[in-house]
DNA sequence: AACAATAGTTACCTTGAAGTTAGTTTAGAA
DNA sequence: TTCTAAACTAACTTCAAGGTAACTATTGTT
């Protein structure tokens, strides 16, 4: 049964909604950039404790090397035992916190209207 | 204001960032809010057909029923056969398209340099 | 000798999101 | 009589995200 796509910039490599939402949709990305995007420079278990320590040291790895590869943090390592890195947000990582919080505020105000629809549909 | 966050301020059910991303961060959810705020009203074939046809109709209909859910559409059932069923935005789901777009517009300018940043990380 | 400290890595496992396929409903049309 | 339409629903399978726990390396400290 095949369908064809009507307009192309649908197309799910394009678009761009989705590039954001591939990246920013998993568990632990935009809380570790906002943390990053408070404080200037945190080291590897500050961050673990800044992000509320429910976060397990592997997906705090894997999050923050995904981070690094798209640019809005980078890491500088001390060659030093026990070893030392720090993490910092770049102007790319920056420029994007804005819009974060401006859905968080708009989150804030309207997380009441949605917890009623919720129990509204339940019955 | 307080802009230090504390640690149980971070807890999981409380957290606005969080409740924002468990309910966008699927894969469907903003395409569909995205098409329905473009069109008044369209019926499920249509949605369909707008969000590029390679949603499953499971998919489809879970997505839409979560955002209705929430309050961000609402249905029109119309007791014919063939049934027929109009999907339309509430004023809810349209205070929330302006951050998606934001958000997009974002993406779009900022898309190269997370792709070079991306290739570079690579090597 | 053993241990602590930091920033990981590795192997393994669980869970849930998403996809696939088939079936349901009812009236009218062929 | 069988087919077709739209909008689902149910049963089943697949796959990747995420979690757990153990292990690594190296040095200084007890």
């Amino acid at each position: 049964m095949e369908k064809k796509i009507k307009k192309s910039e649908w197309d799910i490599t394009n678009c761009p909604v989705r590039t954001v939402l591939d990246r920013f949709g998993d568990k632990w990305s935009i809380l570790v950039l906002l943390v990053l995007g408070e404080k200037q420079k945190l080291r590897f278990n500050e961050i673990n404790k800044e992000v509320g320590s429910d976060i397990s040291q592997k997906m705090l790895t894997v999050t923050l090397r995904k981070l690094e590869a798209d640019g809005f943090i980078f890491r500088t390592i001390y060659p030093e035992i026990p070893p030392k890195v720090e993490y910092e947000i770049t102007d790319l990582g920056k420029s994007l916190v804005p819009h974060v919080d401006n859905l968080t505020k708009w989150a804030v105000s309207n997380m009441p209207a949605i917890k009623r629809s919720r129990e509204r549909f339940k019955k």
